[in-house]
DNA sequence: ACAAAAGTGTTAGGTTTACACCCATGG
DNA sequence: CCATGGGTGTAAACCTAACACTTTTGT
């Protein structure tokens, strides 16, 4: 895993050294996946945004951590790639993927031109643990990842600017949770997410108001005071379609 | 022109045919590019939103429009081609240009797997005007483009729906229209792309309150009534730079 | 003077925000 | 019965849409 640059080059005709033949090379094409899970912070055991990285076993940025990514296989649409890549990292399939960016600057890998299209994805904070063995896989806060491989810390950058902008104007937040929750459960997702605390009323009105969400007559017990109401989300569920057609959508400006 | 499907296959180890040779070759990487301008409608004369195609002169699709577009060189970023493109189309320096997506399903190509990364584009309308001797490149209306090669139709209506999305929050409208330009004028190319009326009065407020924007000295001379004074838009000017990072942004969704 | 567009004022309605308050449950 | 989070009510502040009205020019 992780040593796809090697395997996309070896398919090029001149993988390396020599400047005019690596000019006539046309541009490696690699999928990236940014992953973003809740988890309990170490210290107040509120929930806080994580995201797995794999270390680089091979030259370029050996050592260092970076986005799992691999080459575009053939019979695989970009979405399947991006899917595959989540399900090879986390073992999960993913609650909701879209299309991030495409990024191509012209020296992102010092050894041979990639041009990366970038997902991001969500996934379940319970769900999502790592498949044990795996040594080079590892969860980071979001908010404190440094030193990636390549021009990584950007894209990550960029997607959790995304990830919190999108989350003001779109229902999205549901795919970090389970088929039921409680509205507190929900608004420690948009508060650890967006990191700012939320008024409990206005929330609640907020969320009961948008279409897409439905209570449901269980409650959840076991709490130290009233049980809290559970609710389910029922609007569409873009976890694989979301393309550019139809309702799907991507992200808003700060102007 | 426009025959690059062509030329990036020259590149491949196996051009065609052989299915199982096919089947190993990379896919193909091209830059596209939606094109936006505004030009007065031949029976209202009320500017509407046009976009500049080209004649597909060989066989996958021979003879219908598609958008302008090319294969990814050598030592140029992808905006970068995406800014050489709209210069060879149009003649023009983009005033905008931004990522649109990158289309990557496996069948977009009859012959030959294709990912293309579609940028989006503004430029004024007077400038506009095509280098006379193409005969091959033509200006359409946005909203009545049928019968595009490949999946170009698709795109054109995600660029056109990320327009519209775009313009009702960022700043992008100004790059219509020349240096100085009336309320008018900045109302008339709203209502172009939204197609529908705005109140004058409050649109005045809107956009008089909005950052990046100030009146001049200056006034529109020669109309039939009262010279309206000319605004500038001083607001940042994300031209050649409309990246994931800084200020720049994409789109919004319809939750 | 008159028509028409430029530009200003005003008001009703809706949405957001802050916070007071009641409810229900475990201890 | 009390502490605590679940859940409801309410009023000020703010934003938006609709439209009446005044101003300024060309003819």
């Amino acid at each position: 895993m992780s040593e796809w640059y090697q395997h996309a080059a070896a398919v090029l005709p001149n993988p390396s050294g020599n400047i005019a033949e690596r000019r006539m090379a046309p541009p490696a094409l690699a999928i990236s996946t940014v992953i973003f899970a809740l988890k309990p912070s170490v210290n107040s055991g509120r929930p806080t945004l994580w995201l797995p990285l794999v270390r680089r076993i091979r030259e370029p940025f050996k050592g260092q951590w970076a986005l799992p990514g691999g080459p575009l296989v053939h019979d695989e649409s970009l979405q399947e790639a991006a899917s595959r890549n989540l399900l090879e990292t986390t073992g999960l399939a993913p609650r909701y993927l879209e299309q991030l960016y495409a990024f191509g600057g012209l020296h992102r890998s010092p050894s041979q031109r990639v041009v990366s299209i970038v997902y991001w994805a969500l996934v379940q904070s319970e769900e999502a643990e790592l498949p044990g063995e795996e040594e080079n896989v590892r969860w980071f806060r979001a908010d404190r990842v440094q030193g990636l491989a390549f021009d990584h810390q950007e894209i990550v950058d960029y997607a959790l600017w995304r990830l919190r902008n999108k989350m003001e104007y779109a229902s999205i937040a549901y795919h970090f949770l389970g088929e039921y929750f409680t509205l507190a459960q929900l608004r420690e997702v948009y508060e650890a997410v967006l990191d700012r605390p939320l008024d409990p009323a206005n929330f609640r009105r907020h969320v009961t108001n948008a279409a897409g969400i439905e209570p449901s007559d269980r409650y959840l017990q076991g709490g130290k005071h009233r049980p809290p109401r559970l609710y389910r989300y029922t609007g569409p569920a873009p976890s694989s379609t979301t393309a550019p057609n139809s309702t799907s959508a991507e992200n808003r400006g700060t102007p």
